[in-house]
DNA sequence: ATGGGGGCAGAACATGATGTTATGAGGAAC
DNA sequence: GTTCCTCATAACATCATGTTCTGCCCCCAT
């Protein structure tokens, strides 16, 4: 087969019309030009080239593969645009899933970083209740997926990002607003919101207060912990739920304050095992640690990066 | 650049989902894969695959550059098969010109041999009237020309190819007919068919006679030899003519001798000089010098090969 | 005609790409 | 655990491709 030096230089003689031409366009020098066209010729099987008067004249059948060589060159060049769009990233869709905790905090913090350095790459985020997770990511939805809870699995692969603390939400006026460090305790007379069993928030809850040796007491059950804050808001109890759904601002309506206990949300990063994480992937799961770390400097009370 | 082994060997990698299948399929070691893909990648600058549990894992952006690359192989594949094409001059128009007397002898049967050899190639003949052969050569619509008058260009590389004798044809009941070697002083009291000033018929048919020191006794007047036969044949005259146009049996009703005298009408080859030839091309010049060796055995008397 | 300049080709050599074999690490399957 | 498969590295051989020097040939201008 003709190697690629050969089209090059072959055409290179063409457009130019001789071969020290074509060297000077090349950049290189003379004789190995002199000697490849005649290496090709040998391959080819027919003249290429005449020599006469001192000069090369082509000869129809080069003016033929000519043609066909072109192509092949146009396209080859056009190769180095698409590895340098495929190195931007460029079009590439990164598809991520996220538990609603996380998905409204810590994921879009990483996002937006990424979207940053890879302007051309395009995130698309995807909200995920929990028992989706698995299929998610082995149907090969998202490249990658991050909640609040670990799992195992033979094909996923998870590593740990971080954690947050089971933290209280009310509104000022609650009667809890006037302690200092509030304990399980504390919180048992007063009504909150619980989860739905089997859901994280309610392991989690739940542990806490057998811990503790109390029982809680019931005002309200939801499936989210937004919703949960959004109750809490509205005065009909005390919420109480990981870090992440509180971070920033995003319940400016109400008063937070960690619990502190064994318990923590994990936060975990999971692939699938079996396939390649793409370059946007790669930074996505370094800006979500970054954010983790920031996040944590910001609120060393609540959360705390890897 | 990417070399073209690097396509190559990428694909293969990509297609049989592994280094080692990839070796398999190119018959070559696989060490020296490794190795390249791992060059590839530096100079892609992205990673092509992930080492995931001892085996490679092709990344998303390895499937995008596959979508690329996969184009261009196919096209270098093809190439191979336009290259052979071209070698065998499938498709290719080899456009010859001809001066009417060999256009109608020699050049046919050399182009039937260059049929038999080439048989993709299609022959192009054109029958050209004396003034238009330097300008059918130089404006390239014929890569050669045959003629049986030489003519001097600067742009025209003329190469002799054989030479015929004047011949004599008349009826078999001609009185010429009764004598066994024709001389000038023979024809001298009968009626011939003359040309048109300025061929090369005429200039041959003067010199000749002026040699003897006889003047011809005109009967006819024509342009182009096979008319000069045909009036002979009607028993208009005897028609003196180049040995090439009473070829084979060209003429099966008319008597032909050769006329001897020191005029010969010279088979010229001639191409453009700064024109390269094709292959087919240079067939045909040596079928046409082996047509002439061909024809100049069967009649030595009237053809004289180079 | 004659010398200068440009283009091509050959020789001799340097270097880098690509091939080889031997070997070892790591994971999967039995 | 053992065996097999896959990949990576090292050390080396070979070939393609680069270099410089040189000579030949043709064209052109003096």
């Amino acid at each position: 087969m003709l190697s690629l030096r050969q089209i090059e230089v072959f055409h290179a003689v063409m457009v130019s019309g001789s071969v020290s031409g074509a060297a000077r366009m090349l950049n290189v020098s003379q004789p190995g030009l002199s000697r490849l066209i005649k290496y090709m010729e040998q391959r080819v099987g027919f003249r290429l080239f005449e020599r006469r008067a001192g000069r090369l004249v082509a000869t129809p059948e080069a003016h033929r593969l000519f043609m066909e060589v072109d192509l092949i060159y146009q396209r080859v060049g056009g190769l180095d645009q698409s590895i340098r769009r495929i190195a931007e990233g460029e079009g590439h869709e990164l598809a991520v899933g996220a538990s609603p905790s996380v998905g409204r905090s810590l994921v879009p913090r990483a996002l937006a970083e990424l979207s940053g350095t890879m302007p051309g790459t395009i995130a698309r985020l995807e909200i995920l209740p929990m028992n989706q997770v698995q299929d998610y990511l082995l149907a090969g939805a998202a490249e990658q997926v991050v909640t609040i809870f670990p799992f195992e699995h033979p094909l996923v692969e998870s590593q740990f990002i971080g954690a947050g603390r089971l933290v209280c939400a009310f509104r000022p006026d609650h009667p809890l607003a006037g302690i200092a460090d509030l304990t399980v305790a504390d919180i048992a007379p007063h009504g909150i919101v619980a989860f739905e069993p089997g859901s994280p928030h309610a392991q989690v809850i739940e542990s806490v207060f057998s811990d503790a040796g109390v029982k809680p007491r019931i005002a309200g059950k939801v499936r989210f912990a937004q919703t949960a804050c959004a109750l809490a808001e509205s005065g009909l109890g005390v919420a109480l739920v990981d870090a992440f759904t509180v971070m920033g601002k995003a319940f400016p309506d109400l008063a937070v304050r960690p619990l502190h206990g064994t318990s923590l949300f994990r936060v975990e990063l999971h692939r699938h095992r079996h396939l390649a994480q793409s370059m946007a992937g790669a930074r996505f799961a370094a800006a979500l640690r970054g954010a983790m770390a920031q996040a944590a400097r910001e609120d060393p009370a609540m959360l705390l990066a890897a």
